[in-house]
DNA sequence: AAAATGCTTTACGTTAACGTAAACGTAATC
DNA sequence: GATTACGTTTACGTTAACGTAAAGCATTTT
């Protein structure tokens, strides 16, 4: 059966994952009993789509600064978030705001820490 | 019995400290258990210094940007370091270039996922 | 077909950083 | 002298984020 597919949505399988980032098969296996991320399956293999990829770069991006996985998630998912009524919205924005204000805190303390040693 | 003492060494109680810092007494005695701070004792009483403060101080901001305690107290023990020969000074040296670098990755993650919140 | 390769599930183990409770000591206050 | 406030030690419990086997499919290579 033949299968015509725009190049846009590329395939990873688990092990091009572990290479590309250098973090364990176990490591994206347990992402996604997680739930953080849901690949698909060909039988029983994992398939990786360009956007499961994407969720591991941010939450991997998310522990480099000191982030807990589920903290990352839910910040990934402020980004995506696409439906929502007002009272949602309003709610994740108060959220965002909070996020910054520790994130802000955090780049302080990294500011004086880096000029601390010189 | 009367004490002369100049001011500068101030004296802290664990709980003045546990609420100076918000962070319960059993923090603090963990931070001693581990050997990151050693405080004198009045009796049974533990007395910390004005240096025991900055120490907690300096492990709660390293805290703050993801570090690990051991992490912070290497960092601490960095800026702290008096008598060292040269070979030591040397490895020192390069100590502080890795973890330069990796900060400013951090803070290039940091960055990044900032200007992603707008 | 045997072996190697790459993937799978299941499940117990590990480390860091405390939390929580028990049980007790000492000093000030009612 | 009993209660309250503040401190102490000892020790078991907890959560996060994986590590580390063990044992088994499925496909590709020899």
């Amino acid at each position: 059966m033949l299968h015509i597919m725009g190049n846009t949505d590329q395939q990873f399988t688990i092990s091009e994952l572990s290479r590309e980032f250098d973090i364990s098969t176990r490591t994206i296996r347990f992402y996604e009993e997680k739930g953080f991320i849901k690949p698909q399956r060909d039988g029983q293999r994992r398939i990786y789509s360009a956007a499961d990829r994407t969720r591991i770069r941010l939450i991997l991006r998310g522990k480099r600064i000191g982030l807990t996985l589920a903290e990352s998630v839910d910040i990934i998912d402020m980004y995506d978030h696409h439906g929502s009524d007002a009272a949602q919205l309003q709610s994740l924005l108060s959220r965002v705001q909070e996020r910054r204000t520790a994130l802000e805190q955090q780049r302080r303390d990294l500011d004086e820490m880096l000029s601390a040693l010189d």
